[in-house]
DNA sequence: CGACCCTACACGTATGTACGAGTTGAGGAG
DNA sequence: CTCCTCAACTCGTACATACGTGTAGGGTCG
C-alpha cells in the first residue's frame, strides 16, 4: 500500500461509503495505478485507511468483483483481473476451404494463434429433441437426434462448451457418431454424405452463466457468457445440424461481415 | 409464502449455508414455483424459515442478484426478474433496400414489432480520433472526425447507446452534422455523397457494464452488455464510418448469416 | 369522500465480533 | 543445508444489532 494512494471519504457526499470506496478502487484500476494482476490492498488495510467496518470494505470489493474488475483468492488476497488473450472468431471460419485443409476450425485457429488446443468431455448419445431443437431441425417431436457434446480448451483453460444435434436419420452409422469425427470435423462428414452446406445462421445472446456453466468454464464471478446457437443449412434449405454453444466472454470476440447490398 | 415451500438446510453438507439457501431459491425459480415478477419471500421471512442471521439471507439474495435472476426494489421486496421482449437484429438490417424505404433501421424495426421507438441525447461534435478509431478509419492521428452520439429507447426504456465516427473531411457541411440526419439515416447520406457502401464488419464483445453504461441503460445488476463496433466500408475499400455501440443484453438477440462457401 | 398522515414492512447501510480455512514465509529442528 | 512446523496474514462465513429510507395501505381528519 505504500505505492497506492487512495483519497479519503467525502463525509458530505450522500453516496454510500462502500460505493465511494468502490469508486476509489475502480478509479485506481482504470488509471492504471493498479495494473492487471496487482494485489488490491487487503481488507484489513482498507479498514484502517478508511476507518470503517470490515463489512463496508467487503461490500465495496463485492461491487468490483461483480463488475468483473477483480477476483478474490482465498488466503492470498484480491487481485485485479487479468484478461486472457482473446480469440477472434471470424465470420468465414466455417468456409469450405478451411474444412478442406483437414482440421476442425477450433484446432486450426488455436494452433495458428500459438496456443495448444484440446477437446474433452466428448459424449455422444441418441435422444428425442427438445421442442426448440426439433423446430430448428424441422423434425417431428418423436424423431430422434444424435447429440454430440464436448468442451474446448486452450492451454488447458476451458473456453467453450458445445452441444450439436444432428437428425439420427442422417448421422446413424456414420463417422459422426465417433468421438473423433475425422479431418474437417462433422461439417466435412455431412458434405461427404451429400449434404452440401449452403449457409449457417447464428443467434447470439449474452447473459450471466448458470451455475453449471460457470463451473465447466471455470468462470470468475462477474464474467458473462455468449450463448450462441448455430444452425447449418444444406443446399436444399434443409437444416442438418444445430450447435448450441456457451463461450466465456473473456476468451472471445466475435466478428461478422455484413453485406450492404 | 403460504404458496412457496422451501426445503430445510442440510447441516451435514459442507456447502455454505447462504449457498444452500441460494440454491433453494434458484431451484424454485427454475422450476417455475417462483415465476417472473413474483415476489421472493422477504428477508425477515427467510430468516425465520431458516433460523439464520440476516446477513446470511442477504448473501444468498446477493448471489441470485449477481446471477441476474432477481432484482431488489427498495421498500418493496425482491422480485424474480422479468425479461423484456427481445429485439432480434438480423444480419441484413443494413441492406440498401431498407435504407431506401426512408427510415433509419432502428425506427422501422421497432415500429414493425409494435413498439414505440425514440432517440435522445443526440450530440454532435468534432474531435481528434482516439488511436483505435483513427486506425479503423485509416486516418492520421491529427485528422479530425465528426462524432455523433445518441441513445435509443423502446417504449421509453433505454436499450442502446451508440457513438458514430465519420471522417470530418467527408461529413463536414453535410446533413450528417444535423441532429436529424434525414430519411434512411447517415448511411443513406453517405451513399448520396458518392460513397456506395459495400460491406460492414461488426466486432462483438460481451462484458459487465461500466458504471456510466449501467446508468444510461438503466441496467439491473447482473445484466451484461454487448459491446459492438461496426465499421462501414465503401466500394473502394475505404472505411467511412465506425459505430461504437453498447446494448443491453436483455433487450437484444443478434443474428447473423454466414456463408458456407 | 378525498387528502393526508402514520405505521408497518421492505430493503440499504453500517458497526462489532467471532471463528474457519487457505497461503506464505520465517525460523527452528534434524 | 533441508525439511518441517507454525505463526501471521488473507479472505470466507456467520452471528447480533442499529438506524436510514422507500413503499403501500389503512385510518383519520377535514
Amino acid at each position: 500500500m505504500a505505492e497506492l494512494s487512495l483519497p479519503d471519504l467525502d463525509p458530505t457526499s450522500d453516496r454510500a461509503v462502500f460505493r465511494q470506496i468502490a469508486d476509489h478502487l475502480r478509479d485506481a484500476i482504470e488509471r492504471g495505478a493498479l495494473a492487471q494482476g496487482d494485489k488490491v490492498p487487503s481488507e484489513a488495510r482498507l479498514m484502517e485507511h478508511y476507518g470503517v467496518a470490515r463489512m463496508t470494505i467487503r461490500n465495496a470489493l463485492q461491487v468490483l468483483q461483480s463488475e468483473g474488475l477483480t477476483v478474490a483468492e482465498h488466503g492470498r488476497g484480491v487481485f485485479v483481473r487479468s484478461h486472457p488473450p482473446v480469440r477472434r472468431l471470424a465470420s468465414d471460419r466455417f468456409a469450405r476451404r478451411h474444412r478442406e485443409q483437414g482440421k476442425a476450425a477450433f484446432i486450426a485457429e488455436t494452433e495458428e494463434a500459438g496456443g495448444t488446443p484440446s477437446v474433452d468431455s466428448i459424449k455422444i448419445t441418441e435422444a428425442t429433441p427438445t421442442p426448440d431443437i426439433a423446430e430448428r431441425l424441422g423434425l417431428a417431436a418423436k424423431d430422434r437426434v444424435i447429440v454430440r457434446s464436448r468442451r474446448y480448451l486452450i492451454n488447458g483453460q476451458p473456453v467453450e462448451t458445445a452441444v450439436s444435434y444432428i437428425p439420427a436419420e442422417i448421422a446413424k452409422g456414420t463417422p459422426i457418431m465417433q468421438p473423433d469425427s475425422g479431418p474437417g470435423g462433422i461439417y466435412a462428414r455431412l458434405e461427404e454424405l451429400g449434404f452440401q452446406l449452403d449457409h449457417f445462421i447464428e443467434e447470439i445472446k449474452s447473459r450471466m452463466p448458470l451455475r453449471d456453466e460457470a463451473k465447466a468454464l471455470r468462470l470468475a464471478p462477474g464474467v458473462p457468457v455468449f450463448h450462441l446457437v448455430r444452425t447449418a443449412y444444406a443446399g436444399d434449405g434443409r437444416a442438418v445440424e444445430v450447435c448450441d454453444t456457451v463461450m466465456s466472454s473473456d476468451a472471445y470476440m466475435l466478428t461478422y461481415e455484413l453485406p450492404a447490398r
